[in-house]
DNA sequence: AAGACACTCAACCGCCTAGCA
DNA sequence: TTGCTAGGCGGTTGAGTGTCT
């Protein structure tokens, strides 16, 4: 038995429709409306399955179809509603009217899941990507990125681009993962409320820089907090006291970001909360210790090639260092 | 100029589910 | 309660088009 059959009777036309068949189902929704699906085919004389009708007249030809490119805010609200509903096209298309669930489902496809990717956060998950094969092909790239997005902090003149902005962004997630062999303590990284973009003061200086940016803040809520509410990295102090949906900065929250440089953590909060984490595997972790970046990741980095990539990217003027 | 390759998006496929008898 | 059907949904395909070499 199974499933009714719907297009598998013979004869049936598929594939494109031409202008005729359009006319035909136009005029006869206008005079009956669609009625049963499964009979309009027959009543408007078309040679088509009742599902084929329904999908050119739902996705094409209905008059109340948006056409033409998605604007910045468009764009921005399927962000933020994938990120909280996943891949429910049509429940994203109902929030934003005139698009299809289809239209919406292929603009991510083609567009925003490669603009998320490029600006390393995963398209599935709304997180920093942690694959260490993609860290090894792109650390020069961002490393760059990093140290331009530094020079921004010193030149409030200069705008950035936001993917600039993003991959600095997705450096500083990058560190944390790599620094993650140093166990002096640990945060779980399921529960960790991350938002790559965060609220630094460099994008708050810069509203235009920042809106139609992706805004996980916006749908942050359904992921667990964390009971970290401050800590720094190599690449600046983090602190979300103010705002408890906020995650870390890349950049440091003071206009002198020199002497924040330090690997500082509270770790009675964090070893705290890692009495209550059963998950080893899912821990992220960073130092307690005041170490320059380089050195730290020297002290953990056995392997030769590592070794020699930091070395070069520590040769190399490092804005983050004091 | 032409072939190869990449990209876009309309359309299809197959599964799921609400509603009805 | 069960079985059937139509409609809805998300994933995938492939023709058309653009770009590169």
């Amino acid at each position: 038995m199974g499933r009714s059959p719907c297009c598998d009777e013979s004869g049936l036309k598929k594939g494109p429709w031409t202008p005729e068949e359009d006319e035909k189902l136009i005029n006869h929704i206008r005079k009956h409306g669609h009625g049963s699906w499964r009979a309009l085919p027959k009543q408007a004389g078309l040679n088509r399955c009742g599902k084929s009708c329904r999908l050119r007249w739902t996705n094409y030809l209905r008059p109340d179809i948006k056409r033409g490119n998605f604007t910045a805010e468009e764009e921005q609200t399927i962000i933020n509603l994938h990120s909280l509903l996943g891949n429910k096209w049509s429940s994203i298309s109902g929030h934003l009217p005139g698009r299809t669930d289809n239209e919406i489902k292929n603009y991510w496809n083609t567009h925003i899941r490669k603009k998320l990717i490029q600006m390393g956060i995963d398209p599935v998950t709304h997180r920093p990507r942690t694959d260490h094969l993609n860290v090894l092909a792109a650390l020069p790239q961002l490393l760059a990125a990093a140290s331009f997005n530094n020079l921004l902090t010193l030149n409030q003149n200069i705008q950035p681009d936001a993917t600039s902005v993003a991959k600095a962004q997705w450096l500083h997630s990058m560190m944390q993962v790599l620094n993650s062999n140093n166990t002096s303590s640990s945060v779980d990284i399921h529960h960790t409320n991350y938002n790559i973009f965060g609220q630094s003061s460099f994008l708050e200086n810069r509203p235009n820089i920042s809106e139609n940016l992706y805004d996980p803040t916006q749908s942050i809520s359904r992921i667990d907090h964390q009971p970290l509410d401050s800590f720094s990295s190599p690449l600046g102090v983090f602190s979300h006291q103010d705002n408890e949906d906020m995650i870390p900065p890349l950049i440091s929250a003071s206009s002198d970001g020199s002497k924040q440089t330090q690997m500082m953590i509270k770790n009675k909060e964090i070893l705290k909360h890692n009495e209550h984490t059963s998950n080893p595997s899912s821990t992220l972790t960073f130092t307690q210790d005041h170490q320059p970046w380089c050195d730290i990741i020297d002290d953990e980095a056995s392997d030769s090639y590592w070794k020699d990539l930091i070395e070069q990217t520590c040769s190399e003027p490092w804005p983050f260092h004091e």
